[in-house]
DNA sequence: GCCTAATATAAGCCGCTCTTAATACTATGT
DNA sequence: ACATAGTATTAAGAGCGGCTTATATTAGGC
């Protein structure tokens, strides 16, 4: 209902666990339940309360067809969290470049030794 | 305390606001709490709370000089989130390219038009 | 129209997280 | 040793998010 950022609806395991059924492509929710029931142990309205968040917060996109509906990922909240992120590559590129340097400087003792 | 996602760290945007004064440099509790105080009109005990939070999951180094507290970016569990983003980034790539195909069509529709 | 399947919404409870206030710790200067 | 600055911890209260049960909606078959 209000407006959380994105890291709010990732911050849930089943959320992030319903986002990682649906990389290959589109499910319908009862399938997703069912699975998601099972591994959590939760019922079909706490699915479908998630869901909701998905839905509500542009992570997916919803498809009718008869009474089923039909969820796929919807890239663009995930795009952010991934541009929130490239401020940091820097900081992690730049310790593997330490180790790449540690690394080497390893086996140059190693020979001298 | 617990084991928690790092995506349920990120989940706090007092958190995420602090990596963010901390992504140019380390700086000092009191000046991240001065700042973060300000801004989000919480107390001092609660700043330092979500620094042993960020420090409990490894989002955070600390360097002691004195009485202060330096605090700098680990960014292993940023790295994290970084590679769990990897399969979906293939997601937008694709609809990258749909628009690039759909910009060629439009131009060359212009032309026959 | 009625029944069933598939999914969503409503209402209430419970636990957890965030917050504050008070207090403790640690280091430095005098 | 004492005072003060800087930071962390503890305890307790408030609010919110997520779960459950019950109910509503929507679509299709007979």
């Amino acid at each position: 209902m209000c407006a959380v950022h994105a890291f709010d609806v990732l911050g849930d395991p089943v959320r992030r666990r319903i986002l990682e059924l649906l990389v290959d492509g589109e499910r319908a929710a009862g399938e997703l339940g069912a699975i998601v029931q099972d591994e959590f142990g939760i019922s079909q309205p706490g699915v479908s309360q998630h869901l909701k968040v998905l839905r509500d917060n542009g992570f997916t996109r919803v498809r009718a067809e008869g009474a089923r509906r039909f969820y796929a990922v919807d890239p663009d909240p995930l795009q952010e969290i991934d541009t929130w992120l490239e401020r940091y590559r820097a900081l992690w590129a730049q310790r593997l470049d330490a180790l790449d340097t540690e690394l080497r400087r390893g086996r140059r003792d190693r020979r001298t030794t």
